[in-house]
DNA sequence: GCCAACGTTGGC
DNA sequence: GCCAACGTTGGC
């Protein structure tokens, strides 16, 4: 059981669009850097905990708690020539890119990244330090608690 | 829209 | 394998 923090930028995925969704469950698609596809590929299991991260919006920042469901599977996007996530070195023989379905679990109080920044015991989150910009990034138990708790979802 | 930081590409 | 140029991310 591990955690991770998966940024979506609400304009194409929010966490309420999860919500809405049949099974509150959405496939991750679009992935397109080779740590954050290593991460779900070598590390992520189902029952893993999400923190759904909202990014290029207004206010950035956690919107929910997710799980991840099923293992994960190449990313369909990557053999669609129509598709922006196109990857014309992919083939289904050999795949690059992969999703794996998340489930959304609770909503608790909106958490912008100015609060978590403000946070002493977050300070070491990957999603915080400079320059990172991974778009999958592991969390660890401790931090996972204490923003389940800021949230009030403790 | 700006720009810092990072990742990828491709010539050599 | 180096590294400059370019593209992308994402907060502000």
């Amino acid at each position: 059981m591990r955690y991770w923090l998966m940024k979506s930028e609400p304009d194409e995925v929010s966490f309420d669009d999860v919500l809405a969704a049949p099974d509150k469950t959405v496939a991750w698609f679009g992935v397109r850097n080779y740590q954050a596809r290593n991460f779900m590929r070598d590390q992520m299991q189902p029952g893993d905990g999400v923190l759904f991260y909202h990014s290029s919006c207004a206010v950035p920042g956690v919107a929910g708690i997710a799980r991840v469901v099923g293992t994960p599977y190449a990313d369909a996007s990557q053999f669609d020539p129509g598709s922006h996530y196109h990857d014309p070195k992919a083939t289904p023989e050999n795949p690059r890119w992969i999703s794996v379905d998340v489930q959304a679990v609770a909503q608790g109080r909106y958490l912008p990244l100015t609060a978590l920044r403000g946070e002493p015991a977050l300070e070491d989150m990957v999603l915080l330090q400079k320059g990172s910009r991974l778009s999958v990034s592991p969390v660890t138990p401790g931090q996972w608690k204490r923003i389940l708790a800021m949230a009030g979802l403790d």
